[in-house]
DNA sequence: AGCACGCCGACT
DNA sequence: GTCGGCGTGCTC
């Protein structure tokens, strides 16, 4: 409940309060009193320290101003006022506010999500030695002996250190004793940990710029000090191209050393400044590579134009390599020459230096970009830039949906069906793509989403004629479809044409590829070299210690690996259950397919893209370096050669094994199928040249791979509905879905159960599982959903909301306890 | 999220 | 007996 404060007069001896949101897992603000002497300065969206609970120091955002005193309590005053000018805009906390109700998280878990780490600093506690106090060793416990003899080494310790220093979980009764002995001080620490790049620039005292009293300069230096000479020399020739000259470069030009600079800085010939430099990148004006639509762009671009006269959200649905992306460009400039604000969205991965490159040529300084890779300073900049809205454009991932835009009118969501807008882990668990239909609507924006393969939710709502609907149909520039060939394993392998696991018709495609100078890809869906050892005599699998998933062998490093935590051990010998030597390797992932390749086609150079050769930012620059240099004839990779990156010499793409691909196990199997055989075969092809796409499957007669063929959207979205219906899944219903977690199993599924049991005297049949077959093991917890639904129309989802959080309190509080978690994840197609 | 307080089992 | 883990409640 929000306090209603009066409207403040800020007479000098009248006491404030303010409401504050604290980065914290708490379902309320807390008020704090304001120091007379910040009267004038409080406002809503700046941040303040405050202390909370017994010592801790946090950084908390101001959510209201006023001048009622709390009638409960007493208010502890604000400690500090981080800003001179708000942070965090009005529209920013609305839209934090939703976003708590609407994934049912706080709103400080909103706001740990949304300012970037080093605006939000929290104390942590620190152990120091109290020095100038004479301690006497041999009183002391051994535990306490234990932490003044690792003060001696290292300064200070935090509580954390002292936990594994003494093995322990329980430690604070012990510096308790420890402090009124007067041995150690406990202090909590907060600060700034933005700091702005500073460089000191140099420039000539204007007394110099005259000829006469620059030779006289001059004279006097070569005698006494010719290091000295050669700084001015190279300054005046710098000078002369440049507009700025920071210390460091002209050290670096002259080979003068820093001294000889500071001295003249000294005698006043130079005159230092430091100043406060951007860490972003920036390109001083925007290059105007332009480009013409085709016809049928523009028929799209006229029809995106009339449905927003109607829709604020549209669909455009394009085929790959259609050019969606010179729609947004011009879209972008037409919501630039109107003076507003654009947020292009695209999913992390897809965030390659290829297609920021290319927009920063296309906006110049006009485009900011946001996105994980950015480390915390970076970050902080963006949001300052957004905040003076000295960007109109930003091009980042999900986060950027929080930076501070003043008057957003157009947010382009890329890939609109990718996975990876949604954030699973800490709360807030929200979708970037509907949340930034949300926020367009507070701005009075608009909203594209484009996708060669729409979600199912987006193209319901768009044949519900709620969102507007475009689409482009062919390839930009001439391209034709790929064509598509579905070969079937089971069939070659009979007539034992195929070699290890290329049929001959792939192998024929791939040859004449090689011969025509052209690039390869396969594709197939597994990392390392074959994702189960199986002894053959006891059929024994190892198994991760903590993810209960068989292991990967792994060629390259000769370990088996864990694909879902990084566990590694060294693969056996022999069976460690029965001590026989017959292990077997079963099924193949990229690295087998490039060492069998490599086997066939000693010829070809064979490269291999995964997450494994990809780990570093170089390794990926390297390789795509050398397919653009074609100094690699064939490409193996695992999902990731599908999204997002751009190969313009693909003529053959090879899908090694398609069948994984079409058995996904959730209810978006039709989806996903289509999607990742689109996304893949979508990369062959170019100008000129129709790319050719090989489907190896034993499923030869699968209606997904007929839909992909005939690029049918319609059917694959009538067959998908269909069964949606039957299972009550989205889009015909919004799905909330209560995690279970615990260490234990037995207590996951006991739990489960309960609250189920619970819930279903609520909701009734609404209520699905739990599905015993679901627990899933994820690092070192055990994890069951439960999940409730809800008919569109028929519910008032709201309500749901409200007896859900009242049943959690509940069972927080009382049944659920011992380390369960329940976390709410709201689906809200 | 911390942190304190109180209960209760296990180890000197 | 006491130490330390764990549950519970509170933080302006």
């Amino acid at each position: 409940m929000m306090l209603e404060f009066a409207e403040p007069s800020r007479a000098d001896r009248e006491t404030f309060f303010v409401e504050v949101i604290l980065p914290l897992a708490i379902a309320k603000n807390y008020t704090y009193r304001v120091p007379f002497e910040m009267n004038a300065a409080v406002a809503v969206g700046k941040r303040v320290v405050v202390q909370f609970g017994k010592s801790k120091l946090y950084t908390a955002i101001i959510a209201a101003v006023g001048n009622l005193a709390p009638e409960k309590y007493e208010a502890k005053y604000v400690i500090e006022l981080l800003d001179d000018r708000p942070l965090v805009t009005a529209a920013q906390l609305q839209f934090w506010q939703w976003m708590a109700d609407y994934y049912m998280c706080t709103i400080g878990e909103v706001m740990n999500a949304a300012l970037p780490s080093a605006l939000k600093l929290a104390s942590e506690t620190r152990i120091i030695l109290n020095k100038g106090f004479e301690i006497d060793r041999s009183a002391l416990h051994d535990k306490e002996y234990l932490i003044v003899e690792a003060l001696d080494i290292q300064p200070e310790l935090t509580v954390s250190d002292i936990v594994k220093l003494l093995g322990q979980k329980t430690v604070m009764p012990i510096l308790k004793v420890l402090f009124e002995k007067n041995i150690i001080h406990i202090s909590e620490d907060i600060s700034e940990k933005y700091k702005p790049r500073t460089r000191t620039f140099i420039t000539l005292n204007p007394v110099y710029h005259q000829q006469e009293s620059l030779k006289e300069l001059f004279l006097i230096l070569e005698k006494r000090a010719p290091k000295q000479a050669d700084a001015v020399l190279a300054y005046i020739k710098m000078a002369r191209h440049q507009k700025a000259i920071t210390k460091n470069e002209l050290a670096e030009e002259s080979g003068a050393g820093a001294s000889s600079i500071n001295s003249l800085v000294e005698k006043d010939v130079f005159i230092a400044e430091e100043k406060n430099v951007s860490r972003l990148f920036y390109e001083d004006q925007s290059i105007f590579d332009s480009f013409d639509l085709s016809e049928q762009q523009t028929g799209v671009l006229n029809q995106v134009g009339k449905e927003f006269k109607q829709k604020d959200v549209v669909l455009l649905h394009g085929v790959t390599s259609s050019g969606k992306t010179q729609i947004y460009i011009r879209l972008i400039e037409e919501m630039m020459s109107a003076g507003r604000q654009v947020l292009y969205l695209l999913p992390e991965i897809a965030l390659t230096t290829h297609i920021i490159e290319r927009l920063r040529q296309y906006f110049g300084a006009n485009i900011g970009i946001y996105h994980s890779r950015f480390n915390d300073n970076e970050r902080v900049e963006v949001w300052q830039k957004v905040l003076n809205s000295d960007y109109k454009v930003i091009l980042g991932a999900r986060s950027s949906v929080f930076l501070p835009f003043h008057d957003l009118g157009l947010i382009i969501v890329d890939e609109e069906h990718e996975t990876s807008y949604k954030q699973y882990d800490p709360a807030p668990r929200y979708n970037a793509r509907d949340a930034a239909i949300f926020l367009a609507n507070m701005h009075k924006g608009k909203v594209l989403l484009g996708s060669a393969t729409p979600s199912f939710e987006s193209y319901y709502n768009a044949r519900l004629h709620k969102y507007g609907f475009a689409e482009l149909t062919e390839r930009y520039g001439g391209v034709k479809m790929p064509e598509i060939e579905v070969v079937s394993i089971a069939e070659e392998t009979k007539q034992k044409t195929i070699q290890s696991h290329f049929t001959s018709v792939l192998l024929a495609d791939i040859r004449e590829a090689l011969e025509n100078k052209e690039q390869v890809i396969l594709f197939q869906n597994r990392r390392g070299y074959a994702p189960v050892l199986m002894c053959k005599i006891c059929a024994y699998t190892p198994k991760c210690i903590n993810c209960d998933v068989s292991l990967t062998f792994h060629k390259s490093s000769g370990k088996l690996h864990c694909h879902y935590c990084g566990y590694k051990e060294d693969a056996p010998n022999i069976c460690p259950a029965c001590g026989s030597t017959h292990l077997e390797y079963k099924g193949f992932g990229t690295e087998k397919v490039e060492d069998e390749l490599a086997l066939i086609l000693p010829e070809a150079r064979i490269a291999r893209m995964d997450l494994d050769t990809t780990r570093s930012r170089n390794s990926l620059q390297l390789l795509l370096n050398n397919l653009e240099e074609k100094k690699i004839d064939i490409l193996v990779g695992t999902q990731m050669v599908a999204k997002g990156l751009d190969f313009s010499d693909v003529t053959v793409i090879g899908i090694i094994n398609a069948d994984s691909l079409l058995k996904f196990p959730d209810y978006r199997a039709n989806e996903r199928s289509y999607q990742m055989l689109s996304q893949v075969s979508g990369r062959a092809g170019r100008r000129g040249k129709q790319g050719k796409v090989v489907i190896q499957t034993y499923d030869t007669t699968h209606r997904v791979i007929r839909q992909v063929i005939e690029s049918d959207y319609t059917d694959l979205y009538f067959t998908e509905m269909e069964e949606r219906r039957s299972f009550k899944y989205p889009p015909f219903y919004r799905i909330i879905s209560l995690d279970v977690k615990h260490k234990d199993p037995e207590m996951v599924s006991n739990q489960s159960i309960y609250l189920a049991k619970e819930l279903r005297k609520h909701f009734g049949d609404r209520v699905i599982g739990p599905e015993y077959p679901l627990v899933s093991r994820i690092r070192n917890y055990y994890i069951m959903s439960i999940m409730l639904k809800f008919e569109k129309e028929a519910d008032s989802i709201n309500k749901a909301k409200v007896i859900i959080r009242e049943v959690i309190t509940q069972f927080q509080t009382t049944k659920l306890s011992k380390g369960s978690i329940v976390q709410p994840d709201v689906d809200p197609y």
